[in-house]
DNA sequence: AGCATGGATGCGACATTATTGCAATAATAA
DNA sequence: TTATTATTGCAATAATGTCGCATCCATGCT
């Protein structure tokens, strides 16, 4: 498959072995659009690959800056491509309180004002919005 | 103690019973003035709650609005008083990347622009910026 | 193409955080 | 004071994530 070709390239550009796994892994985020978690990519994939692994390419992905975590859903770690951010600028997401849904908020702009203080970096934000989906707002 | 007895007002205030562990973990979240996590509060109070109850004791103070979950460091979910926190403009914070020092940012603001979409309502906003921290940022 | 090598994988064991069932206990209302 | 009912403590269990180690395979070299 070409498109194999070129996930296996950017993996390899950012210093990463273009494994057979891994390859899928990347597959998975830029096909998805969306921010991904370990169980749904073990689902996505058939449970092909071991828990260890995806964990493991989760990390590597992470810091290699292929990806990072957009958010924490309760006790799962859900990760997307960082292409809809730059650098400090995360896009931000919505959370339900009552069902869990997650989704990216585009077209939504965050700015803060202030000082951090002496000596801090900001590198980036993550903002989350909890509320309630329409389906749930209903009962 | 007369800060006991408003501790438990506010509880019974709350709907929930003023038992001793709850007096107290209130207390310290009164006194503290800051994010506390399930192991802080056990190591405050001198483990003399059960771990099941303090977390028992945290979902029922969510639930009943006395607490929110500030943030997840790590594994970790630490949980606050919303009081410098209006509805849905609460207060954002900073974790340092490097060494996992979080704080509250006060004196700081967050404004957003955009629209939800059809139906969906936002309660609050959950703010975390990232980055270094002076130590860290040394190195 | 064949081979060497070091990183990646799979597996099981372990660590950590959080929740649940159940009997005993304590806070509230009468 | 007593009855009622929620809460606690304890142990067991769940859920998520990490680690060690033997094996495997992607890559670079010849």
């Amino acid at each position: 498959m070409a498109a194999d070709k070129r996930v296996s390239d950017l993996l390899r550009e950012n210093g990463l072995k273009a494994t057979k796994g891994r390859v899928e892994m990347l597959g998975l985020f830029l096909k998805a659009g969306r921010p991904l978690g370990q169980m749904q990519i073990m689902e996505m994939l058939g449970l092909k690959l071991d828990r260890a692994s995806v964990y493991r390419t989760l990390n590597a992905f992470t810091e290699a800056g292929i990806i990072h975590m957009a958010y924490v859903n309760g006790r799962h770690r859900v990760y997307e491509l960082p292409d809809k951010c730059s650098g400090r600028n995360c896009h931000p997401h919505f959370s339900c309180r009552s069902c869990g849904m997650t989704a990216c908020l585009e077209g939504f702009q965050v700015r803060y004002k202030g000082n951090l203080g002496k000596g801090f970096v900001a590198e980036r934000q993550k903002v989350l919005i909890e509320g309630l989906c329409p389906d749930c707002k209903e009962k």
